[in-house]
DNA sequence: AGCGAATATCTCGCTCGACGAGATAATAGG
DNA sequence: CCTATTATCTCGTCGAGCGAGATATTCGCT
């Protein structure tokens, strides 16, 4: 039967001594870290975790050179249009986007990032992208292609991970385990 | 002046194209879905972010053999007595964890995991966790030092980070960064 | 064109997680 | 024992995000 390991305590299941499992638990950190760092930068600048993905995604898009407009970032974020509404406000009020009206279709918002808020990522995020960026340059194709291989093999199973309906997943992954959205 | 690249749109500096930084982008969007798979396991079972990973720090110190008392368990989660109070309540109510009072100091609320909730958890992050495994058994050492480089040292990184305490901007910046801790 | 349906965002009222301040209970020290 | 300290809980409040619905703009159909 189930070994005993603490007299008078719970049973408390063997812990799984797997040598892999010393990676897992490595991984789990660097996430937890991660989401330590940018609550850090939030706090610093007076945000919240939500106003924090929401810079990330918009410079995201920037970068791809596509326009975010205000649905489009709250679908992104799980937010509902009042929530994204909300959103927006904290963020316009602290300067760090600015509304303009859809050129095209004048019923949209077009949020665009002040230069001010990209300087401000960048100071923050940067040194521990140029960090990251170090540690590779440390090793061969071969271990490259193997982190590579690990990190986007986790990434799938977490992202796929029981979906009952195997239908067609859009390019860029819906608001998963979520969807608010209202109207 | 800088290369223009995208006509009547924004600067968008451009993006930085070393090959490293695929890695680096692939890392932060595995946290990213990491972090949504929490999510999903949340409000799966009608929980919030927080309650997750207060689960979360009451297994691994079950799993150290350790045992959470109330307070402890809200300094790890960044939470002042009242909302670990709060959360305690919730957990408690939704039948996930028991109140044990202390039995050397009978201040102290001991925190129990319910074997349910140490079920619900193996069942919704156990298959990460063994495709986890899976991935790392086609790596050899070498490539396993590398990974495990890598991610040590990105934590480090991510952790360590800007902690120069310039000036105490006390009535302003208070909670920068961690431990709202009251008494 | 003209009108109703669809779409994008905003406004209002509310819920609930988390905070600050302080109350209560138990322990440790002199 | 009496006081300082520690651990948790109670109470009142703030604010992020939700649901419902209002408003503005565009699209499709006849």
């Amino acid at each position: 039967m189930a070994p005993e390991t603490e007299p008078g305590s719970e049973p408390a299941a063997q812990p799984d001594t797997r040598p892999e499992m010393e990676i897992v638990h490595l991984l789990r950190a660097v996430a937890v870290e991660l989401g330590l760092h940018s609550a850090r930068f939030a706090s610093r600048n007076r945000m919240h975790a939500t106003d924090v993905r929401a810079l990330i995604a918009l410079m995201d898009a920037r970068r791809a050179g596509e326009e975010m407009t205000a649905g489009r970032l709250g679908a992104a974020l799980g937010l509902n249009s009042a929530g994204t509404t909300a959103l927006l406000d904290r963020l316009e009020g602290a300067g760090h986007v600015r509304r303009v009206r859809g050129a095209a279709d004048r019923r949209k918002v077009v949020v665009e990032v002040e230069e001010g808020a990209v300087e401000l990522g960048r100071s923050f995020f940067g040194p521990l992208i140029e960090r990251s960026v170090e540690l590779l340059r440390g090793y061969d194709d071969h271990q490259l292609a193997a982190i590579r291989g690990f990190l986007g093999g986790v990434r799938q199973a977490a992202a796929a991970e029981q979906s009952p309906a195997p239908s067609p997943s859009r390019s860029s992954a819906p608001p998963a385990g979520r969807s608010p959205r209202d109207t």
